[in-house]
DNA sequence: CAAATAAGTCAAGTGAATTGATTTAATAAA
DNA sequence: TTTATTAAATCAATTCACTTGACTTATTTG
């Protein structure tokens, strides 16, 4: 018997978990599949029609559901399905930039009802985070604006900043993320706000965003390369994204991944493959407004530089892809990233034809091995956004549980 | 509405899959701790002294769980620990390997009582299964002599052979296991010994090995690389086994990893690091039944051709542990195997220093960032036992669940 | 010896799912 | 046209495991 009281156990549960459990499974089922039936419900999720009648009725007058004109369907009564309410619930998603902030508002079925920037202050967070909440405070206005509801429905507020947290720079990062990863963010934003905060990295942003309305829609086990100004995964690993013992996993650009001719003095991964890489071959300014257009240009352009940078970025990752798959055994692998659409296609053409590997089985799903994901400077923020919407309605085991 | 009845759900929950995680996170509460009194129980898990209460009582029923002597920690009434019951359960754990098959029969702690093993005929599984089933068979006599009662608290069976299942070979297998991994072997167990079945591949067996009573006991967050004939990597995620969507995560073996000097015809990383590739540099028979005593000798002795190997091995599994690190961010790594202590330990030492990467925070745990686990032929039986002993105790995700 | 503290139990209460019968509304068959 | 069949959905009673709040027991402290 353990006399220090520092007992190691998992949290019990009780009829409250269990039905917090089937109300998110509910609201999970009508986003992956649109709008069922009571009776659909009730057959794909194993509880009982009388349950889900419950459950539906409550969530309905929650306003998180609503019926639409019934349906016949053969025999017997026509069924009533019922869709979510896009206006149940909103949240707000922000992202912390090396030299902006973004800000992007949701609603419950992903739709970007507002979306503002602004740039950040070089004197770091003490200043940045004034225009941090200014910018918030902006955007729930224009939401009051659209929608005055709206407001006593906000579920929460997503942040997104660059990774990895607690760990001292390994290496020699030229934006210095640093001072912010060390401000109190969470805490002056909470306070700032008043909303539940919450905060990611960058590739778990795009990842919840992918998963809330891109290609991990619905996906159980889906690895999601975020091609940025850095690079990262985000992991959705049984519906659920895994963040590690710290919160610190998919940092797959720390990886010294060697291609055929690496010497041993071989970088970081996503010091050859990323937005920064390429900014540097090109000479461009990364905090350069108008950077997405003038990569796009470059790309259209080519010439050897350019063409050759692919290559090698487009072997590197096509190892990579053979690596995750190996590694997770995923449904799919999805590329995406807060990078152009152009080039996100053309690194997904380049990449193929992937290698072989236990992804490579004679009856695949509907999914390709490799897939383009969200390519847009937004697709941060917005994942920000999905988060709180994710937490507040999504089956997860820690929700079930007595403890947080 | 979906029309055509391919409705994608997760399945609902009620009272009965609540009270099956709490009396699961009983015993998990008890394995980890060790005797833990009620009071104790309910403080760690959240739930009240009344429901814990009624729960040990009737895990007292079952006979899994007994009360030890009061014990008296102060003021108030003496505490009541209470301690899993090692005749509570057993479970029998098969692994059919190249030219082997053992046997293993475990308690509900983990305690071995019974080992067996047989030589597989050359004719494949056609002539196999008889022997395996002769085995197993054996091996509940040599139980029931030992302890009559056992047989009626048999949980299952749980079978380890080489993954990867359900691919065609992606390259060539000396041992040719597809004709193992394509017989029906799971069924026809399942009908000759009575038991519930389960198939894991080594690496996960080992995985669940080591959670169980090695050093991933007790962790959430672990990666254990199995390094035996082949390589592998059990995935201890959210304290639970992960197997990706079709049960095949963690095959680094077939990763194409360079270090510096490869050129770009490198082979799957198993072809270098993995008891085969020893085998093959000392020209040894992997069939033959000293090879553990033999290997050990070889290193031993030393010798240039072993020295460049180990230093090659260790160079790649230093870069791999790396990844791993970066793409998991476990508590720690545990290198395992079907493979002699020397050699794991000899391994683990000459990997280090390991490379920088998000493991290397300065306030780490007790646990080191990579440490050696079992290393035994019977570790990948043993974990086969382990595997219905966890899936029929273990708190998961899947067992709240009404579906299977 | 009384007060404080902690473990543990008793008995009633609670809430969400289940059970089984019933209602409603459509199509198919006679 | 009528009747049977099928399916959706509801009603009312039941069940079950956890919770609540009061209480008992056993030990140490002052």
């Amino acid at each position: 018997m353990d006399t220090k009281r520092s007992i190691r156990a998992k949290s019990g549960t009780n009829l409250g978990g269990a039905s917090a459990h089937n109300r998110r499974i509910m609201i999970d089922a009508l986003r992956v599949n649109g709008a069922l039936s009571r009776a659909d419900l009730a057959r794909a999720t194993g509880l009982t029609p009388q349950a889900v009648s419950n459950i539906i009725e409550e969530l309905a007058l929650d306003g998180l559901v609503r019926s639409q004109a019934t349906i016949r369907r053969g025999r017997g009564q026509p069924a009533t399905p019922y869709q979510l309410v896009p206006e149940g619930a909103f949240a707000v998603g922000l992202q912390i930039d090396r030299h902006v902030t973004r800000t992007v508002i949701v609603n419950l079925v992903g739709e970007v009802l507002v979306q503002m920037e602004a740039k950040l202050p070089p004197g770091g967070p003490a200043e940045g985070v004034v225009v941090v909440l200014d910018l918030i405070r902006k955007a729930r206005i224009a939401l009051q604006a659209q929608s005055p509801e709206a407001e006593k429905r906000l579920v929460g507020l997503g942040v997104a900043m660059p990774g990895p947290f607690g760990i001292n720079t390994l290496y020699d990062d030229p934006w210095m993320m640093t001072a912010w990863q060390n401000f109190p963010l969470i805490d002056t934003i909470a306070q700032g706000t008043g909303l539940a905060v919450a905060l990611q990295n960058d590739a778990a942003a795009a990842a919840t965003a992918e998963r809330l309305l891109g290609a991990a829609h619905g996906l159980d086990h889906a690895i999601c390369i975020y091609f940025g100004y850095g690079l990262g995964t985000g992991l959705i690993l049984n519906g659920e994204l895994y963040g590690g013992a710290h919160s610190n996993a998919g940092e797959i650009g720390m990886i010294l991944a060697l291609v055929p001719g690496d010497g041993p003095d071989v970088e970081p991964l996503e010091h050859y493959a990323s937005m920064a890489a390429l900014c540097k071959l090109l000479k461009l300014d990364p905090s350069e407004p108008e950077l997405f257009a003038m990569v796009t240009d470059a790309l259209m352009r080519g010439g050897p530089k350019v063409e050759q940078w692919i290559d090698d970025v487009a072997q590197r990752l096509r190892r990579t892809v053979q690596a995750l798959e190996s590694i997770f055994d995923p449904q799919t692998i999805i590329l995406c990233g807060g990078a152009p659409r152009a080039l996100i296609d053309r690194l997904v053409a380049e990449i193929g034809p992937l290698l072989p590997s236990i992804a490579d089985r004679a009856s695949r799903y509907p999914e390709a091995r490799l897939q383009a994901g969200l390519a847009d400077p937004w697709s941060v923020a917005l994942g920000a956004a999905a988060e709180p919407i994710a937490r507040t309605f999504d089956p997860r085991f820690s929700a079930i549980l007595k403890t947080a």
